[in-house]
DNA sequence: CGTCGATTCAATCATCTGTTTGACAGTTTC
DNA sequence: GAAACTGTCAAACAGATGATTGAATCGACG
């Protein structure tokens, strides 16, 4: 009484999904491949065997699940250009596309929500350290790509203001996901919410109104001048 | 030929100081007693001995640059609201109060911009994952301030709105901290420009328009109108 | 049946982890 | 000058870490 053949492999499968859960609640570096392969029910060798080391298995993962939104997000982009003609996108829309594929792709994963959310928080806030060279190629790519749709669409601001405000967007995303639970909890009203949906849309226009200040044509407030602000 | 009495507890702040410097280089979980001790040219056991565990310079270190900043984030907010008396503050001296204590505690400290910024970061992503309970509750008084306080000025949002919104301005923020290193390095033009002032006011600007966003009476774009983002 | 490649397993590797011990030296107190 | 206190040190502790080994087991193929 011995599992058919597909279980076999079928540990590699255990091993991905047990290090998911673990690495989205705990983080990547305090999980160890004991923790990982006893949830997963295999032996400790199994990693090794299966990942090469532990790094291997913490790249597949991750690599499993940047891919996807980043190309979507990709994709996304091309097709708002495509249909805008030569004319530059509205800055929901360049937002949108960044972050719209979060909602789409958890749909598509076995993950929950939750878990999804923090494992791609935990990964996004990896850049820079520890990414392995093909996804900080991608996210390189990535970046230029929006920052360049942005730019057309702001000519007003510089490229050096631009990235910034890039990465602010991409900080309030990334602090969404990997501490939104929370927020989740307190606020979250009647269940059977589609608190991604509206979250996600939150943050939309919150990053979008970051991206347009300056240039509106807005009151200048008592207070506060506007213009006092651009001296720093 | 033997050192001072000075110089006893001296060993006390080297270990604080080579501490400080790994934590903000390579975060407070990868960091082992013994590369403290190491860089601190003291003995393994001097981290037991003067804060009684790993996690006791762990919190020591936490506190010493946490607690001025959210002290002086306090005091500024309250000096704002006394200043103006009843009536609510503009948004970007809300912001601003949350912000600038970082440029000001920053040339307090004996450390340099980069691991100051980086240490902070840090520090404020460990929020709702191991932060000693007393910090928790810094926190936690904080953001009610400073929540109330935005409820103030823009009375038109629901709470839970402003509640996700200052999440968002939080995450923004920890991300400028801990990666804008490399945006400095890309954008920083001549030397001894005054980088971190420049970029705590782009961020001002940034997360105060992110706060504004759908009390301006601005024209609905034809491509996204704005009636239909509040619909989520 | 016998061989092969693929997979699993217990056992073991060397190394690193945070912590503790007991001896030693220096200073202070009475 | 004896006792008490404070700090430092090398050594060792038990446990966890990632990785590797060689034997065992599996289904598949000839």
């Amino acid at each position: 009484m011995s599992p058919p053949n597909v279980s076999l492999s079928e540990a590699k499968l255990r091993l991905i999904e047990a290090a998911e859960i673990l690495f989205a609640d705990k983080g990547f570096e305090t999980v160890s491949i004991r923790d990982i392969t006893t949830a997963a029910k295999a032996n400790v060798a199994a990693i090794n065997y299966h990942f090469g080391s532990r790094d291997g298995l913490v790249n597949a993962i991750l690599t499993r699940y940047i891919v996807p939104v980043n190309d979507e997000r990709l994709l996304r982009l091309d097709q708002a250009e495509r249909s805008h003609g030569s004319k530059p996108l509205p800055i929901e829309q360049i937002v949108d596309a960044f972050a719209r594929p979060l909602v789409t792709q958890v749909r598509k994963s076995e993950l929950s929500e939750r878990l999804f959310f923090k494992l791609l928080g935990r990964s996004f806030a990896q850049q820079n350290q520890g990414l392995p060279p093909e996804l900080e190629a991608q996210f390189s790519v990535l970046i230029n790509r929006f920052v360049k749709a942005l730019a057309k669409t702001l000519p007003g601001l510089t490229q050096e203001e631009l990235v910034w405000r890039f990465h602010f967007a991409a900080g309030a995303m990334i602090h969404m996901l990997t501490h939104g639970e929370a927020l989740v909890r307190l606020t979250g009203g009647a269940s059977g919410t589609p608190t991604m949906d509206a979250t996600i849309s939150r943050f939309i226009r919150f990053a979008a109104a970051g991206f347009r200040d300056g240039l509106d044509a807005r009151p200048i407030e008592a207070d506060n001048p506007q213009g006092l602000l651009f001296d720093f």
